[in-house]
DNA sequence: TTATTTTATGACAGCGCTACCATAAAACGC
DNA sequence: GCGTTTTATGGTAGCGCTGTCATAAAATAA
């Protein structure tokens, strides 16, 4: 016994076929219009339009990527949104999608490899037409269904490794590289490092290792470090600038992991009467806007989120067919002189 | 001529017949199985998920939801990403959603009724179970889809109007009120405002109609004030205030529509030589972390972005029917007195 | 003119899954 | 022990759309 039409669902709204016979059309013909594909009447064209206005018709995706295996869903998976830094690359996505058919997905994989296979996996449900992820490393489940999967794909932030087909970043090795040259020739020679605890944050561990790496030539190194518990923040920043001074009060300039931090940095020195730059060097990472705002602005580097979205996007839908050659492209950094080291 | 099997698809990902097969059982068990629904034997349940594994069988969301009339998908319509405010939010919905099957889709509609419209029917396409927006003005069209669909509503932010289904909010209006009181309370008498243009936030605007009132009440009015073309932004707030107290210098109190703003209003005065508090008052709005980690944290209002976006996604999984009675959560504010104002 | 290409449209099956109904076996009530 | 409920499973149709192939009409070429 058949199934009553639309027995589970109501009220009943209007499909492609409805509007196909309001228009006098065939499904297809009126599927043709609503796509924009293929030669299309003007006159057959507007009947159709006219008829999906007066039944306030919407398509039904769904039954549009079934049947075609595809869909206009981009998935994007970010570490965080407590950091400005990743709702900035979903704004350059946001940006770059904004007037395609293309739909932002949205995971947060707190750092953690395993979460964002688990996303991944819940995501590939879908069909999506690319996905998008921070950082190259993966777990090798979900590297496999990267490699094999029929969508494209762009890895975000870093690109110091080996992409599965696009990259879009800056080499956060090199950043922290220049960071310690750029302080070094400044004058600075005692070093510390104020950063957090979320060890899986994989941009910050490869600015770190920049750093000492650059120290390490100048015949220099870390004098003293500190990782507060926990994320990063404006406060941990603040606390964990205390902590390192009190532990080792003869530094003249410290590195944050970012600038949120840093700003707690700088905080704490107000507060404590400690002046910045002349007895402290304060450097960050990112160039937001808040540090730039200050009376003071804050020395850091200047990473483009906005653009490695938009960027990343913009290639992603240049064509559904993933290329031989993997593309790698460098959006590059700038030493923020500013004020505070 | 029947089509060729997967015809237009490669690889050939398995299906859940696939599956079916391999376990020895029909489709329609393997598909409860994967559902968690109904009656099925352990020793069944077991056989199918190997099947599963072995396969490494990623279900068909398109289809699923194409035969159910109904997705797991939240869509979820955020005016901004560029202030932390609304990841805040997102950050909220996304913690509900973590351990459910739900994910969400956002779009951004950069306070535009006309574009969360657009955005809006584009979202219903996919046959969302729910859809959460900003505010509870939207346009007529809008308003009837919300109105007429067969998923749930909420509307954040703000609790001052007529919902369509569920609103978890504060009152911006009270807020705004309490702001004049708390203010005039201290002694503040000359009282300017520093904005930005941006006319179309709703919530800043029923903030400073409530400022507006509470000094009518006490006998005031604003004596001045400024609104910085473009967004809201730390260096808007700096620029705002600057050009405000050119044109008026007497006043003794500066009300700004949140924090970033009034943190560029306390830079503008640390670079001027303004005494914070004892010479001019700065008041915010939100309660941002970075406020608070000043030494002197900023005065404002502590707004629960997250706790409205938790508690919205909660109540939305509660029950896919809408119920009767409408909903409406407020989760209220505090004001932090801080050493600002 | 006639052959060929281009333009415009349609018939139809099937994408992979789940709602609906049916059924058989097991457990339960008295 | 016999009817009734519960548990476990399956057959089948169809969700709404689009890919494939076919076809007729119009435009163009030879």
């Amino acid at each position: 016994m058949p199934r009553k039409r639309n027995a589970h669902r109501s009220p009943d709204l209007p499909t492609l076929a409805d509007v196909a016979r309001l228009a006098g059309v065939s499904e297809i013909t009126a599927s043709r219009v609503v796509r924009d594909r293929g030669p299309i009447a003007d006159s057959t064209r507007t009947r159709v339009l006219t008829a999906i206005a007066e039944l306030g018709y919407i398509p039904n995706r769904a039954a549009g990527s079934l049947a075609s295996a595809g869909s206009t869903l981009m998935s994007v998976l970010l570490p965080s949104l407590s950091n400005i830094v990743f709702p900035d690359v979903l704004r350059g996505i946001h940006s770059a999608l904004t007037h395609t058919a293309y739909q932002p997905v949205i995971g947060v994989t707190d750092y953690d490899p395993l979460i964002e296979e688990r996303i991944l996996l819940s995501f590939l449900a879908w069909q999506p037409a690319a996905v998008i992820l921070a950082g190259l490393h993966h777990t090798p489940t979900a590297r496999r269904h990267l490699e094999h999967g029929r969508f494209r794909v762009a890895e975000l932030m870093d690109i110091d490794g080996d992409p599965v087909d696009i990259a879009v970043g800056m080499s956060h090795r090199q950043a922290g590289y220049e960071t310690g040259r750029h302080l070094v020739q400044r004058g600075y020679r005692r070093f510390g490092y104020a950063g957090h605890s979320v060890a899986t944050d994989d941009r910050a561990s490869a600015r770190y290792e920049g750093l000492c790496t650059s120290l390490r030539e100048a015949g220099l190194s870390l004098i003293a470090e500190h990782r507060q518990p926990g994320p990063s923040s404006t406060k941990a920043g603040r606390e964990s600038l205390e902590i390192l001074l009190g532990a080792e009060p003869s530094l003249d300039v410290v590195v944050f992991p970012n600038d949120d931090m840093a700003m707690g940095g700088i905080f704490h020195c107000m507060h404590s009467g400690i002046a910045v730059r002349e007895k402290l060097g304060i450097f960050g990472f990112n160039g937001l806007d808040i540090g730039q705002a200050m009376p003071m602005p804050l020395s850091t580097i200047l990473s483009r989120r906005f653009l490695i979205g938009l960027t990343a996007a913009e290639k992603l839908i240049e064509s559904r067919e993933r290329p031989q050659e993997k593309t790698i492209i460098n959006t590059g950094f700038d030493i923020i002189e500013g004020a505070t080291a």
